[in-house]
DNA sequence: TCTCAGTTTAGAATAATTCTAAAGTATTGA
DNA sequence: TCAATACTTTAGAATTATTCTAAACTGAGA
């Protein structure tokens, strides 16, 4: 709750009824994976839910203070990954299941140079799965 | 010509005008990504085009034998791939622009067990750039 | 309390992709 | 060569996640 409200003023977002409802969820320092619309069906239990436009304006933002991960793994659907520390990912393509890797379980060794102009953003490892 | 024929038959999908012409374009020996919409607009200046749907169809096909490799990096494009060799991808998130790095250039010197039940299909490395 | 910039929302709009079912075509066997 | 048939192509409709729009609402400071 308060916590939640600190989170949101620390990055200068008004803590509104809906962004402290979706920030409870998220925020309760256990790691999940929600997209936009598993985050909307989750919250329209409460009594006074969260429109569907709220549940991406929201996650947007908190991606954009870094409170998020997102992650495009799949061409129809975006995940959001509340775990924001360095991690690789597991993907059953079939099931659509993001499983997390233990950051220490991958080691890249040898990285290549970013082309001229530009620089490295970020390293996603996608490790793809079947039965 | 020739070429895509019996690569079409070996693969055990007749050889029609518009496989051909998908086909050729594609395996000239020049690696490329394209996307639906990219190859339905190059195909489109040939005499006889060949509709959109047919190069959905026709890249699904590639897809499933193996002549093409899918690249889901971005939720809104679904990229193939000529190159169907072992090797990852720079991705610039901004222009869309998908490049190649070649597979002497990344070592993964660790990787971790498959999660009991699933075997590992692939191992998709991707690194965003920025400016 | 009043004001206003920031926020929420329903519903429309967008866009890549998939689906449908009808018309066309390559292949096989006689 | 020709007919029969199974495979292909296609236009256009349907689907679906996401974004947009513009009007109503609300939190925070004066």
């Amino acid at each position: 709750m308060q916590r939640t409200k600190e989170i949101l003023r620390a990055n200068d977002l008004r803590p509104t009824k809906q962004r402290v409802l979706i920030g409870n969820f998220l925020f309760d320092g256990v790691d999940k994976h929600v997209t936009a619309e598993s985050l909307f069906k989750k919250l329209s239990n409460e009594q006074r839910g969260v429109s569907l436009a709220t549940v991406y304006n929201t996650l947007h933002e908190f991606c954009k203070k870094e409170l998020l991960n997102k992650i495009t793994i799949d061409t129809d659907k975006v995940y959001f990954d509340t775990n924001i520390s360095l991690h690789h990912h597991f993907f059953s393509d079939k099931e659509k299941i993001l499983l997390d890797i233990k950051s220490q379980d991958v080691k890249i060794s040898s990285m290549p140079n970013a082309p001229k102009g530009k620089k490295i953003k970020k390293v996603e490892l996608i490790i793809h799965l079947e039965d």
